[in-house]
DNA sequence: CGGTTTCTGAGGTACGCACCTCAAAAATGC
DNA sequence: GCATTTTTGAGGTGCGTACCTCAGAAACCG
């Protein structure tokens, strides 16, 4: 059996009331009382019943999910995911808000938050650029003890407990090796379209793309990054500029949301299949992109796995409990036009009998 | 705040014991009754709460694995992965136990099973070749009531309640799309490895591999299976026989386990890093093969996830409860040279103050 | 040393549920 | 309508923990 409270109080020689106060950090116990009590839970190896501990506690989460009001077929598609995991056991007990700022708007994070003001928060989940707001916000929030996660582009000057997102450096590199691969020995151009190069997650993928075209595909050159701004028009207005001031463009890398826009420039272009294409994430238009051809490779990110590991470690966090890395760590994949499956499979439903 | 037994025996209008028998399936309470408050629980939308209900019973379960007993890297590395699963917070009053039984001997499942046959067992994750036997010992398990999953390697023709595993059809594809990409356009044969082709996770890759082959790299023809048995001087010699009897193997896809001796049988006839090679699985052998340029892909899966995955699915079992399929779909992973991570990030431990 | 402050112990209630007993009520058979 | 059987209700205890109160003990002060 586990050992339980009673046994540690037996252990060390002391109440109940007193090892209750020692775990829960309460005042009145002198220095030499805690350490024996908690040498007795070293001995014992005692750990808390989280199941029981909640139960008696009747404890609720209340977790933040800041995401940018931006619309794009993968934010979408990631507040769906949050809004599905904050139905599923991974939220048990804990309420669930999803804050979409302006991207723009440096002070709107601040806002969000302070909406929220009226109880406390116990973790936070920040989707956003790596300015100063943000991170000032990222330091207080740690200082008053709200968990915080960076997730999908990561803050790795602020103090963070976690990022949850894939390996961008190691995403680029993918990029790179699957781009330069499929391009072919003949040297050329390759243009980047990215969302922002304030987003980590753009900044890491660029340099990893860079990295592996350096190394192995030298006769390849990469252009400065056309920043897009998660803007349709734009992101084909550059595209297409960039397409005609370079006659010797063979590939483009869309490392951020962009995809219609520089299909319209492609369009224009009379270009469509005609270059490599890798992109990122699949949505409706990258999926029918490597179904018809006009893209070679999306490099994707499980956006339920995203949400499920943001609550995962913010709960944890809150609990004070350790993670598994090896579970949080957001796995890529590597799509192609080959191994792109089907629909995804009906979800499995439990026995209809008895309601559990 | 969700509805407990109180409530639904205040809305069915009878005690909290007669709710209790429905509940838990006890005897002594007339249909009409039961109508009356499975009635109540659909009004309500009442969801047990399954840990103060584990709680009140002190439920243990018990879990079986059932591994074959082969010696190989990823085999090890399943059963370490296993191991630590057990020891995390999903393995939460439950008990595991690893059976590895000898491959070869069709009845050592069924002893590996009548040796836990003094408790029932709770749910069973087997990992087995596909033969009648193991279908039979499922038909039995589940017949007792014990929750199923297959791991690894499927068995179709079973009534297993899940596979626990990756689309290896979607796996074989994604290895011919890059061995045919990879390998260029001069015509040439493909030597083939599996383990066994009484594996059903080797079919099925074998099957995605031929399938892609034959609709996009018609000039490359793959040779019948070589089937290694997970024995490294079998394997080496039947390699080092198919690369002798054909002059223009120009690739090999590695399929089940064997990199050790089809590396042997490379060295031998000279050709290291003149073939193609796909394989899969990251163990020590193919990551130092992406490395040193003799392997150009891997395609891993994650041992962690599968360990959790089939943990989390016998467990829903045990409770009857949903199973989140998103969740649950483990995801392939493609591996070159130039995105292979470095070691593994260093475990995240929790705050050191208390032991919660 | 007495008085004050700081600790500590004993005990209780609650969380939501499982499982038990015993008596009372209702339904059933004849 | 009575005896018998089947259902139901009332109530209790325990799981492991949180959190509360109050009295008493120990440590500290001058």
């Amino acid at each position: 059996m586990r050992p339980t409270v009673n046994d540690i109080a037996h252990e060390a020689g002391v109440s109940l009331a007193t090892v209750d106060r020692v775990l829960n950090a309460r005042p009145g116990v002198r220095a030499k009382t805690i350490r024996a009590v908690n040498d007795a839970i070293d001995r014992l190896g005692y750990v808390r019943n989280v199941a029981a501990a909640n139960l008696a506690r009747q404890r609720r989460y209340r977790f933040l999910f800041i995401l940018p009001a931006v619309e794009t077929q993968f934010l979408h598609a990631l507040q769906a995911a949050i809004a599905d995991a904050a139905r599923g056991p991974l939220a048990e007990s804990s309420d669930l808000v999803i804050a979409t700022v302006p991207q723009r708007d440096p002070h709107a994070i601040v806002r969000a938050l302070e909406d929220q003001g009226d109880q406390p928060i116990d973790g936070c989940a920040i989707m956003a650029h790596e300015t100063p707001d943000v991170r000032d916000l990222i330091i207080r929030l740690k200082a008053q003890g709200t968990a915080v996660v960076t997730l999908v582009t990561d803050q790795p000057q602020a103090p963070r407990d976690h990022f949850v997102g894939i390996d961008n450096r190691a995403a680029g590199r993918t990029a790179g090796v699957l781009l330069g691969r499929f391009a072919g020995s003949a040297p050329g151009r390759i243009a980047v379209v990215v969302s922002s190069m304030l987003a980590r997650d753009m900044v890491d993928r660029r340099l990893g793309f860079d990295e592996v075209l350096a190394e192995r595909f030298p006769h390849l050159q990469a252009l400065p990054s056309l920043e897009g701004h998660d803007d349709r028009d734009l992101t084909a207005r550059i595209t297409a500029a960039c397409l005609a001031a370079h006659d010797t463009v063979v590939a483009i890398y869309v490392a951020g949301a962009g995809m219609r826009g520089v299909n319209e420039a492609l369009r224009r272009a009379g270009l469509v299949g005609r270059l490599v294409v890798v992109a990122h994430e699949l949505t409706d238009h990258t999926r029918s992109g490597l179904e018809d051809g006009s893209i070679d490779a999306v490099i994707a990110q499980d956006v339920g796995h995203l949400a499920r590991s943001a609550l995962r470690i913010l709960r944890a966090k809150a609990d004070r409990m350790a993670i598994d890395a090896g579970q949080e760590q957001i796995r890529i994949s590597v799509l192609l036009r080959e191994n792109l499956a089907p629909a995804p499979p009906a979800p499995d439903l439990p026995d209809p009998a008895i309601p559990f």
